[in-house]
DNA sequence: AAAAAAATACTGATCGGTTAGTTTTTTCTT
DNA sequence: AAGAAAAAACTAACCGATCAGTATTTTTTT
């Protein structure tokens, strides 16, 4: 790998722990390159501008996150509850492996409130979140597994809300709290919730 | 009400709109003070720093939220699901009159974490809020009401997930979103989640 | 007139970002 | 393969703006 790749690799890392850890605001440009071993100066060799990083962070976030969650998703064999239940595995096993850029965008929602920009882009994500759970749902009503007096669009911004709000709590809750039993939790529950 | 207490109300009210909006760290004390139309040296007459207000809004989320939906939740009348229902309804109601409050612990998390005393000031609330929920569904379990397989800790923690990542969606999506229909969709789906 | 509340004017520190100049890495020439 | 030239990566010092906070003066309330 390129040198300047291997550079910009390793600021994006720091940048995400420290934005995820302390906010975007609460992250000066000092913390996170003291945190690489390298002065401010550098940043700008490698990138415009302190929000280019949170841009960059937020298309990683959807690349790597919410279209390989989809992609799999779609093409994982089964009905639709086969389905959901392996896009709430995946969700799991992503937070498991890559906490900080599973939390970014849930974490980061007031702080991207403040730019117009970042709204925009993190509103596009979420929509295209939304929209995939909400039709896995459909589907489900159309074949006759899902309650048929849900909302899909409703149904599937309650997916979302249990994984957001389970990932806050994990957070919070870190040192005491058994990862994988916590998942059976919220999965039990949401499965039993939206079944006939 | 005295002069005095009347600013520092509406201080706290600004800085509560602020924060929730743009963060702790994405607000200054003079965007504050100039939505309230006072320059910057009144602040420092009411309270004796930026981070005062910041302690304030948590106590008064604690007192004003958690603490009455223990009380009043506690006091209804019912078996453990009405409590639980309940408890649900005040969540709602709470969060449709002072959302800016309602949201507040969820949607600062991150920021708070940049400061210890704010970390613990945190934790206090969201364990106090736990410890209760997670007792009203031992109760069910208990009695037969609601599923033995469940951990009533991690139950409890997906009953607030739900509720914060609910409250982070409305957030997202409040134009365009029935507050009410939302509720309901994500209330069925946690209570059949957890009965029997 | 006394006391409280607010405005004004300021401090030192830190912010994001820029600059000139140095070191390291890569590319080109032989 | 060796060495020169070019390009890229990085440092350190610095910029103007803004930050939280303070000291002092003016205005308002009682």
């Amino acid at each position: 790998m390129k040198q300047s790749k291997k550079t910009e690799t390793i600021i994006l890392q720091a940048a995400l722990e420290l934005f995820v850890r302390k906010g975007y605001h609460g992250t000066s440009i000092n913390d996170i390159m003291k945190k690489v071993n390298f002065t401010k100066g550098a940043l700008y060799a490698h990138f415009k501008s302190k929000s280019e990083l949170l841009f960059k962070i937020i298309e990683e976030f959807k690349t790597k996150y919410i279209d390989q969650l989809i992609k799999t998703t779609t093409e994982h064999k089964g009905d639709t509850i086969e389905k959901l239940n392996y896009a709430l595995s995946f969700n799991s096993e992503f937070a498991l492996k890559n906490p900080d850029l599973c939390v970014f965008l849930t974490f980061m929602t007031t702080e991207l409130n403040s730019n117009i920009d970042f709204q925009y882009a993190l509103k596009a994500v979420y929509r295209t979140y939304m929209n995939f759970i909400s039709s896995l749902i459909s589907q489900g009503i159309r074949q006759g597994i899902i309650k048929n007096d849900l909302d899909p669009d409703l149904a599937a911004l309650t997916f979302m809300a249990i994984h957001d709000g389970s990932l806050h709590q994990w957070v919070l809750n870190r040192e005491h709290l058994d990862g994988r039993e916590y998942v059976r939790t919220f999965r039990t529950i949401f499965m039993k919730g939206i079944t006939k």
